[in-house]
RNA sequence: GCGAAUGUAGCUCAGUUGGUUAGAGCGUCCGGUUGUGGUCCGGAAGGUCAUGGGUUCAAGACCCAUCAUUCGCCCCA
């Protein structure tokens, strides 16, 4: 590739034609099942006072050490681009008093979020994941449902038997802090016998201690303290009932006791969807409770659960599945005109089948009957209305088909209606969009 | 943030141990005599070989830097 004037930055990519149909079906299929299920959508700004995140997400979180873009105003204010969805609505939500409206609080969003991270496979500087946030109640059945939407959504973008959905339960924020200071504890003196990484994590991210895939640190991680003898009763049942009810909802998963999620605010319910090819390095999405999260941010102390999954990831998955998104761009009819006299007829046409909804392109140029053939066929067009000077004296249309390669002279009259007809036009006629 | 590989036309790639005007297939455009696509045939356009330096009589090929991409690690969507 030879190097144009300029190009995107590191890690950020144009969404091309082609992959907006994924992108679109997605949406339709995410928007379908949260209006299902009572959500409302929410965009929040594309920039936050850093302290939203940082808060929330954890000062010491890969996400906020390392993969924030920030950005600083001339008075010295410091933003940065959302590297995650759940704070920005959080911080909405107390803001605009949701707190007194009836909950649970049900929104969604599908937005594009930024982490300045190495770009990789299924990993960049932008990407775009769309999510949803039940706030206001503490039911295991609320996890329940949460998971059970996020699991139907995989199912009809056809990428679900690509994936396992790991769960596990991480207790409530007083469980966790017991748990890691017991981690440490445990580890204190034998630092000698871990290896780089865990030297590191241990400092930094104690839970992960148990991940490592080094023997010597595995030997140690199966003798150190279990989280089960540190959780409160309340967390187990919670995690109890959250089971017997995905269990009734026939919702497969996997008891995973190392999932960890990366952001502080989370409690108790954790899961992901990891695919079944690359693991935890390519999760689609996750989420959990984050019970604490609010009042952490200045409201009142309210429960709340959440998911958000990577669209690039998803369509990526889509892809190798094999799942073509339906093509709603696709060109239905092409009309080809020559002559002044046609071209000036054929305006009006166009309309007016575009009126009764179907895609339709005309040549704009002056090609030559051949060129506008031609494009008729890579356009894909089902039908071609052809119309020159005979025809218009004659009063007739030439209506081609183009997948059987017929075609037949007829009266130009009604030959919208007829076309219509043949396609299945949903009619805009003489309708307000805002009224369908 | 760490380690490694790659970078030749819109796309997929050739390009011999450095040697004159840089190649193919696909795609694009135009033709193959009147107003008809998908096949076939012919022709054309399109590249300062990612960018900038350096070595050499000579560099797409060698060296360095930069940029981008890809793959590991870390982490996550």
């Amino acid at each position: 590739m030879s190097a144009p004037l300029y190009q995107s930055p590191k890690g950020v990519h144009d969404v091309l034609p082609d992959d907006h149909l994924y992108f679109s079906f997605i949406k339709k299929v995410v928007r379908h099942h949260c209006r299902r299920a009572g959500f409302r959508r929410i965009s929040t700004p594309m920039f936050e006072n850093v302290d939203v995140f940082t808060r929330s997400i954890g000062s010491t979180s890969d996400i906020v050490e390392k993969e924030m873009f920030t950005l600083e105003s001339k008075s010295g204010k410091k933003f940065a681009l959302k590297p995650e969805g759940t704070a920005g609505v959080i911080r909405a939500y107390i803001q605009h008093g949701m707190q007194q409206l009836p909950k649970p609080i049900q929104l969604y969003y599908v937005e594009p979020h930024f982490r300045y991270n190495r770009p990789q496979k299924g990993r960049f500087r932008q990407f775009h994941q769309f999510g949803f946030e039940l706030i206001g109640e503490s039911d295991p059945a609320v996890d329940a449902q949460i998971i059970n939407i996020s699991h139907r959504i995989n199912q009809d973008l056809g990428i679900d038997d690509r994936l396992t959905l790991q769960l596990n339960t991480i207790g409530s924020m007083t469980d966790r802090e017991k748990f890691k200071e017991d981690l440490i504890n445990f580890y204190t003196g034998k630092e000698r016998s871990l290896c780089e990484d865990c030297k590191r994590r241990m400092k930094e991210n104690p839970l992960r201690l148990l991940d490592c895939k080094e023997e010597d640190c595995q030997i140690l991680a199966s003798m150190a303290p279990k989280f089960e003898n540190v959780i409160s009763s309340e967390s187990k049942e919670h995690f109890e009932l959250l089971k017997e009810y995905l269990e009734e909802l026939n919702v497969p998963y996997e008891l995973n006791p190392l999932l960890v999620r990366g952001l502080d605010y989370y409690t108790h319910t954790v899961f992901e969807f990891w695919s079944k090819k690359d693991g935890s390095q390519n999760a689609t999405g996750g989420g959990g409770r984050y019970d604490g999260l609010i009042e952490l941010m200045g409201g009142q102390p309210t429960p709340a659960i959440g998911y958000a999954a990577g669209m690039e990831r998803t369509v990526e998955y889509m892809k190798e599945t094999g799942i073509r998104p339906p093509n709603k761009d696709a060109v239905a009819i092409f009309v080809a005109q020559l002559g002044l006299v046609a071209k000036k007829k054929s305006l009006t046409l166009i309309n007016q089948l575009r009126d009764e909804g179907l895609n339709v392109v005309g040549a704009a140029g002056k090609g030559s009957m051949k060129s506008q053939m031609s494009l008729a066929d890579r356009l894909g067009a089902k039908y071609s209305l052809i119309l020159g000077q005979i025809e218009v004296q004659e009063g007739t249309i030439i209506l081609r088909d183009m997948n059987k390669g017929s075609q037949e002279t007829i009266p130009i009259e009604g030959i919208v209606e007829k076309m219509t007809k043949l396609l299945g036009g949903k009619s805009l006629k003489n309708k307000k969009l805002w009224e369908e």
